[in-house]
RNA sequence: AGGACUAUAGCUCAGUUGGUUAGAGCACUACCUUGACAUGGUAGGGGUCGGCAGUUCGAAUCUGCCUAGUCCUACCA
């Protein structure tokens, strides 16, 4: 072996090793198990989140495939529409100056279509280098051929069933974007605003009951008050009783409207009088369909005034019920334009009465930033009702369960109110909606033109046009677990693969994704008995990858690491640019780039892969989220060059030599029969720790067993047997035997975690320890074998670490030189310490750096320093080199501890209630620890005196 | 407004059903280039577990209140 660990020599090749060979594709044999992948946008790159989340999948995916379960991962990328279709009109504007209405839909679809091709790899190749073994074979993507089919099967089949519907209805419009958007996309954020006041003249001369000619009602979005078309009140508030079903004028306008009873008007809340813009606020919306109000839309695609207003009844059909016409000094002006000018033209009239400061919250997509405007369109909605209560229920009864828990009532109560879910985007690229119109508007809904026509007996002559908007991205992934198995055909693969085992996400899309999966699976995905199968077990919800500071990473903010650059390393400089460049607010980049110069002050060094792998593990204690700190990653890379060197170790010790392959005769020392049984131990911890989906503990126990049991103590117990003449020839193969094995088990436990690393040595040790194979990754996974447990040399070891701990500290203590061998003498112990000290005298001599070792029963001992081991006293004679100050000032420090711990103990045992109500095995405990801390006292005593007469 | 989560060593985090002298890594101190490894070894310092009450023989752990922070949902005409 190389003598330095270098990941990038090694983590490549073994990849495209893997993949040649096709490891990755399922076995087809033993129990299923299945991961979808969370699809990637197929035009972006990995994050760190990314690498969170697929390293925890491949860590599942390859122990299951250990453990001989027919293992899928699938692989996929997502069309992510929106996103996507901004990327490429923001590259189109940049390259070309164009938009792409220019272009045309083709054309821009064309456009898409090649930068997908371009920047696909980009994802595969990242993931690829994360080591993730997904079956590449049957890669899928939101909008390929097979997508498409089983997105129109569903479109289709829910439209049939009802459960799709198209209607006119107030949406989030997007004025950027030009598109409707569902709520989960937008996001509402804390405003300053203003709120004004404004006189309401009534009609034909009219008064309340304070004798004013007018109401006054207060908005935030003054400019709406052009489609107004009612004025809602309290029915139980005195003040505006008499006025219910009389009208009003509406300034500007003209528009007679009337003042309606609705319980939404709360007579606590500023005047009481609400006005309501049916077209324009979705509570307004609400009122209007209770009070039956027309509807008056009076913005166009930008939320800019329109010239003239579009007027419906209240079930959205065109009517004539109120002039459409609008002001023309308002025609075409932005909104916010024309709410400066609505208030300074009422202000003019006399009608406005006040203007307050108001903290508001104000809806914004989260894709264009803009501010959201309720508009009334055209869309397509599913009736998310019908298909929630399965879901439900699914997660009511556990056949589907979250962990952590916790987020299972944040989707109760998201699906328990769950509102109809928009479809349809005015978008370009995304899957076509497959509905037809004839010239007089009417809807036909089926998988083809040619389908459409069939069934409802339209021929030629009668000209039909598709449907111009597409899904929103959702629609297609909900469909993700099914879909990619090949349905809405039979296939074997959905046959096999599903419902998968688990699903690993963020707690971000639980609604957008999640939830919605569940609802199509189980409305589409039936066992054979009929019963809606779920499209997964378990939900694994990560929590979200922050920088150092525990701020979100982003892009604006230039805190986002690749996780490419913690895998090779990348300079200062070339980061900077990185971070800085193609931004789309470039006044930030100097502030960015200053920070990014104070983190990395010397850029970043390469970890490797199995590192970053190994540091993600470590963090990923469920439902929380994780502060990045890259002194973890470096502990972990260290942790792996200690990996490296063990297997150095073992490989110059046992290559070329007989390792017990062919069973020989062989005897095991004391050191062999412990790491043994530390080795099922472990096994059995780490089986327990991956199925509770604790890789935070299995990787905390991996490390634990690796540096500090195997390298700290076997490797070290391992080299006076190897050495020494006196060792008999079946000790040391005994011992080779046990070097070879435990590692060869070792690396088979860790591969899951660090795949690389762990095949690379595999290769060298494992015929070594009598395996055969061209990968570790088909081994079997170890499991503990609980007749291999040895509680003796398991209590024999826990003595001999204690007796050598105690020599090394006195050494530390009275700052003897590490290289000065030593005589101990053993005093006061029982049987069974003679016993150990009979049987590992040598182990002992060999690890403490002893010159010679005593056992001295009761006797006399000469002046030393001493160390308590039990109830035994390990003494270093000093030989009059003892400094008897610090001798004096040490023991009467433990001597304090004693008494502290004895007041302690004693005040607990003399306690009847405690000695009454705590459970036996505890209160015998405490009583052992009595009596060894008072031995303890009475020896520190001793010695004490003893050292005081000098 | 409702809800969830978090608060443990200087930093990043573990701590299973209440029963330890509260742990790990990094950082820190001292010593050590000993033939696997200085990306290392040995020894050590450092915490009244956010605060206050309560339940209990016993609380980092359970309950309540408070403080600080993060997030979600809804709404504020």
């Amino acid at each position: 072996m190389e003598k330095t660990y270098q990941p990038s020599e090694i983590e490549q090749s073994w990849y495209q090793t893997w993949e040649k060979n096709g490891y990755f594709k399922p076995s087809n044999e033993g129990p299923s198990y299945s991961i979808m992948i969370p699809p990637p946008n197929v035009t972006g790159s990995l994050h760190m989140g990314h690498a969170f989340q697929d390293s925890i999948m491949d860590a599942l995916t390859r122990y299951h495939r250990m453990k001989g379960h027919n293992t899928l991962w699938q692989v996929g990328t997502d069309h992510a529409g929106i996103a996507t279709q901004m990327v490429v009109e923001r590259k189109l504007a940049a390259e070309e100056g164009k938009t792409r209405h220019d272009l045309g839909r083709e054309a821009f679809l064309d456009k898409i279509w090649e930068w997908k091709e371009e920047s696909g790899d980009t994802i595969t190749r990242q993931l690829r280098r994360l080591g993730a073994s997904v079956d590449w074979e049957h890669e899928r993507f939101t909008m390929d051929d097979g997508f498409y089919k089983a997105v129109q099967e569903v479109f289709v089949r829910l439209y049939k069933d009802d459960l799709i519907y198209r209607g006119k209805r107030l949406v989030n419009w997007d004025p950027k974007l030009h598109t409707a958007i569902s709520d989960l996309e937008v996001e509402n954020k804390d405003k300053k605003g203003h709120m004004w006041h404004f006189r309401y003249p009534l009609a034909n001369g009219l008064l309340t009951s304070e004798g004013k000619n007018y109401i006054v009602v207060a908005t935030t979005r003054p400019e709406t008050m052009l489609g107004d078309t009612g004025v809602a009140v309290n029915a139980k508030d005195p003040r505006y009783q008499d006025l219910i079903g009389k009208n009003i004028v509406l300034p500007i306008v003209n528009r007679l409207i009337p003042i309606v009873a609705d319980d939404h008007a709360d007579m606590e809340k500023g005047t009481g009088c609400v006005k309501i813009t049916p077209a324009h606020d979705f509570n307004d919306n609400l009122v209007g369909k209770r009070c039956n109000l027309a509807m008056i839309n009076i913005f166009d695609k930008n939320a800019a005034i329109l010239a003239e207003a579009e007027v419906y009844d209240v079930n959205g059909n065109p009517s004539d019920a109120f002039d459409a016409a609008l002001p023309k000094e308002f025609a075409g002006m932005d909104r916010f334009d024309a709410r400066k000018a609505i208030v300074s033209e009422l202000d003019e009239m006399g009608l406005l009465e006040e203007v307050k400061e108001h903290d508001l919250v104000a809806p914004y997509g989260d894709r264009s930033g803009v501010v959201i405007e309720p508009l009334l369109t055209d869309q397509w909605f599913v009736r998310a009702g019908p298909l929630a209560d399965p879901a439900i229920k699914a997660v009511e009864d556990g056949e589907i369960q979250f962990v952590p828990k916790q987020y299972e009532n944040m989707y109760f109560s998201w699906m328990r109110d769950i509102q109809d879910w928009c479809i349809s985007r005015q978008l370009w690229w995304g899957h076509r909606i497959p509905a037809w119109y004839d010239a007089e508007g009417n809807i036909y809904v089926g998988r083809t033109e040619a389908e459409v026509r069939k069934e409802n007996n339209i021929d030629d002559s009668v000209s039909l046009k598709q449907d111009d908007d597409v899904l929103d991205t959702w629609f297609s992934s909900a469909l993700w677990t099914f879909g990619t198995l090949g349905w809405p055909e039979a296939t074997e693969r959905l046959k096999t693969f599903h419902p998968t085992d688990v699903l690993v996400t963020g707690f971000d899309i639980i609604f957008f994704w999640v939830a919605r999966m569940i609802m199509m699976t189980m409305h589409f995905m039936k066992d054979e008995d009929g019963k809606p199968q779920v499209p997964f077990k378990y939900v694994y919800v990560t929590g979200l990858i922050r920088d150092e500071n525990g701020d979100k990473m982003s892009k604006s903010k230039g805190n986002v690491l690749d996780p490419l650059d913690m895998i090779d390393g990348i300079e200062l400089e070339t980061l900077v640019e990185k971070r800085t460049g193609n931004m789309m607010q470039p006044q930030l980049a100097e502030k960015i780039a200053k920070r990014t110069r104070k983190a990395f002050s010397e850029g970043i060094s390469a970890h490797g892969t199995d590192a970053l792998r190994f540091t993600l593990f470590s963090l990923a204690s469920t439902g929380r989220d994780i502060n990045w700190d890259m002194k973890r990653l470096e502990g972990y890379r260290n942790f792996c060059n200690k990996i490296w060197n063990a297997a150095r170790y073992v490989l110059m010790n046992t290559e070329d030599q007989n390792c017990g392959q062919n069973d020989e005769a062989f005897e095991l020392s004391l050191a062999d029969k412990w790491i043994i049984s530390r080795l099922q131990q472990t096994e059995a911890a780490i089986e327990k720790q991956i199925t509770d989906f604790r890789l935070d503990l299995a990787s905390q126990t991996l490390y634990d067993f690796i540096w500090n049991e195997y390298c700290d103590w076997y490797l070290e117990l391992s080299k006076p047997i190897l050495t020494s003449e006196q060792s008999s020839d079946a000790l040391k193969l005994g011992t080779r035997r046990t070097l070879v094995r435990v590692l060869e088990t070792v690396l088979r436990l860790a591969h899951p975690f660090i795949p690389f690393i762990t095949e690379e040595i595999w290769q060298r040790v494992a015929p070594l320890a009598g395996k055969s194979g061209d990968t570790i990754m088909n081994q079997a996974y170890p499991v503990q074998d609980v007749s291999k447990i040895d509680e003796l040399a398991l209590g024999d070891v826990e003595w001999l670490k204690g007796v050598i701990l105690a020599i090394r500290n006195i050494r530390g203590e009275m700052d003897i030189s590490p290289a000065k061998a030593i005589p101990v003498f053993l005093r006061a112990g029982n049987a069974e310490d003679k016993r150990r000290f009979e049987d590992n005298a040598g182990f002992i001599s060999s690890l403490a750096k002893l010159e010679s070792m005593q056992w001295l029963g009761q006797q006399e001992a000469p002046m030393s320093a001493t160390q308590l081991v039990g109830g035994m006293e390990v003494l270093v004679p000093m030989a009059g080199l003892i400094n008897v100050e610090a001798e004096v000032a040490r023991l009467n420090k433990e001597l304090d501890k004693a008494a502290k711990e004895i007041g302690r103990l004693e005040g607990k045992l003399n306690n009847e209630k405690f000695v009454s109500n705590a459970p036996d095995d505890v209160v015998v405990k405490e009583k052992a620890k009595l009596s060894g801390a008072q031995s303890q006292q009475a020896k520190l005593k001793e010695q004490l005196a003893k050292i005081s007469e000098l």
